[in-house]
DNA sequence: CAGGGAGTGATACACTGTAACAAAGCCGCC
DNA sequence: GGCGGCTTTGTTACAGTGTATCACTCCCTG
């Protein structure tokens, strides 16, 4: 359970999982498809109690720097992170245009042949995104059912 | 030279290569570090000229369906495609953290790599994005010089 | 209790991108 | 040449994304 390594990390780090940060992360592990920040915003405001989105931000920003969430570049949006990786390994994100769910995995092989090439362009990395736009096996298998 | 490919691709293709696209694409040409859409429009207004934020979305999104022009989306800017490789090929983007610098690559291994990766997960790829932030090897060896 | 740091609230704003509709230019055709 | 239809561009307005700034609260420490 991810919010069980979330209060783990914090507790090694000395940093706090605040009530704030917890629901953050709730509500990113909840919503389906991944949601912007202004979503998660809207889904943790209620009549009395406004969630602003500088507050979402900030809260996805310390969640990210622990590598509990990760940032969809193409798609401004977030999602936890499936793995129990360290920060900074690389990750595939998978992202179905069809059903707009992204999955998350790794690759040895991207990452042995991305070395490669880096280090034939002289290029030192501090990081990457890799993210692939297509279709699940599941929505796949819909079309042909429905086709 | 980009223009004059441009130029032959369109006509290949039998859609127009305005005054407006060209200078578009001549603005991401020239333009360093890569500007944003707001830049290229700030860049070709001129008093008594005024280009919108919008007739410039308009035009690089013409320029990419031809692949003349790459959305960075980790940077929210576009860069001339440096290669006359064809449309949905997988190319590699080496950012450059210092100079803010993009440089673009291909990358065989990493294509190769990626293609298992997505079988073993059961995924069809339409395209795909690879974004690498780092240092250029320029930036490196001036910081080797000065440290 | 005083002082300080981390976290949050609130407002305002900058930046990025799109929708909708009007005006202008291009092209084929009669 | 003039008409009709299409593409392109202009214009305005707006939606969505992200940051700066400052005030306030809370908690910990001394």
């Amino acid at each position: 359970m991810i919010l069980t390594r979330a209060e783990e990390l914090c507790r090694e780090r000395g940093v706090q999982f605040t009530a704030l940060r917890r629901e953050v992360l709730e509500a990113v592990a909840a919503s389906e498809p991944p949601p912007g920040a202004y979503d998660i915003a809207e889904r943790l405001s209620r009549p009395g109690r406004r969630v602003a989105p500088v507050s979402v931000y900030r809260a996805l920003d310390f969640l990210m720097e622990l590598g509990l969430v990760h940032r969809i570049a193409s798609r401004n949006a977030f999602v936890p992170c499936a793995h129990a990786h360290g920060i900074g390994e690389n990750v595939v994100f998978l992202i179905c245009r069809t059903c707009g769910g992204i999955d998350e995995t790794t690759s040895p092989e991207v990452e042995s042949g991305l070395g490669k090439t880096l280090k034939r362009a002289g290029f030192t990395p501090a990081h990457s995104i890799l993210e692939v736009e297509g279709d699940c096996g599941a929505c796949r298998d819909k079309a042909r059912g429905a086709g």
